[in-house]
DNA sequence: CGTCTTTGACCTGCGC
DNA sequence: GCGCAGGTCAAAGACG
């Protein structure tokens, strides 16, 4: 296997030339990873194990190329967001999955708008690492918005998190910009077998960094011989996931005004799902502690051709 | 000490 | 042009 690096002031530099919402430059950055001779992405000096042979690891590169772009689409989340309409053609949606989807995501422009009911403020981490930038107060309205952006330095999401006016237990979570998280869960959820044998997710740290990223590094290696893009989560699969995760709901952490539900699970799910192989794209650990919490995302994020 | 959250100020777009 | 509302910035404080 041959792991991959990519600094983070290349990431940086990376956002600076990627606006909002703009998928042509979107493209941009996508074309750049899929050179061979992008800056994007490097090889890391590799001291203590030598490479079999450079062929091998183009090889092993352009695989790792190729299943990032093989990446849900927006199409394929549109495809996900028209899923109620879908029951006739595929009769093995679980009602839970259909009613998640009934409860209210839709799609404003290019915003994409989750209307999620809070049971007794239960409420999972939707796996992503979020930065508060901002809250005001919403005219007639008792409630304060507030407003996120992604801190994974590569992804200019942004979502805004509010309490409905009618429903105070109800969460009204606005997602916007490139990479859609909330999306993520739907086609991601494949390889939730051992849900049950995970304590629950809190939105602070549970466990250090080092040690996530060690144990996302295993998850890899685990599964390195997986065939299983993105694109090839079966809905029966997505569907059983959905399923466990509603059953798991109980057993989230409280979380204030973070995405209800939609799963969290960091050896199995989305998270782990998406870090297969970013975080087998560092050959060491992250040093700093926001890298840490978000450059799992990074590589994943790529994968999902904007065209909103 | 570094990171994150809070919160008031500032900016911008829109309607009148 | 003015006022309002929403969105963003950035300084200060909290926290681990």
């Amino acid at each position: 296997m041959v792991e991959l690096a990519m600094s983070k002031t290349m990431m940086e530099e990376v956002v600076m030339t990627t606006s909002w919402s703009e998928g042509s430059e979107d493209d941009d950055l996508v074309r750049e990873l899929l050179d061979d001779g992008s800056p994007l992405l490097i090889e890391p000096p590799n001291t203590t194990t030598k490479a079999s042979s450079s062929d091998d690891q183009d090889q092993a590169f352009n695989k790792f190329i190729s299943n990032i772009y093989s990446g849900p689409t927006i199409s394929d989340i549109e495809n996900a967001l028209s899923v109620t309409n879908q029951r006739d053609h595929f009769p093995q949606l679980s009602s839970a999955r259909v009613s998640i989807l009934e409860r209210g995501l839709s799609k404003i422009e290019n915003k994409y708008t989750l209307k999620i009911k809070c049971f007794g403020n239960v409420m999972g981490d939707d796996g992503y690492k979020w930065r508060k930038y901002g809250q005001k107060s919403i005219k007639n309205s008792p409630n304060p918005r507030s407003y996120y952006r992604c801190t994974n330095p590569r992804c200019s999401a942004k979502k805004q998190v509010e309490r409905s006016n009618e429903d105070p237990d109800t969460l009204i979570i606005t997602y916007e910009g490139l990479h859609l998280h909330f999306a993520y869960p739907y086609f991601l959820m494949g390889q939730l077998q051992q849900s049950n044998s995970h304590p629950p997710i809190k939105k602070s740290k549970p466990i250090s960094p080092q040690a996530q990223a060690q144990a996302h590094r295993e998850d890899y290696v685990q599964e390195a011989q997986s065939n299983a893009t993105w694109g090839m989560m079966s809905s029966t699969s997505l569907d059983s996931t959905l399923d466990m995760a509603q059953e798991n709901l109980g057993s989230q952490g409280l979380l204030e005004d973070m995405v209800p539900f939609m799963v969290r699970n960091p050896s199995n799910n989305v998270n782990s799902a998406h870090t297969k192989f970013s975080c087998s794209s560092y050959s060491s650990p992250p040093t700093s502690p926001l890298w840490t919490s978000t450059y799992s995302t990074t590589c994943y994020t790529v994968g999902l051709n904007s065209s909103t």
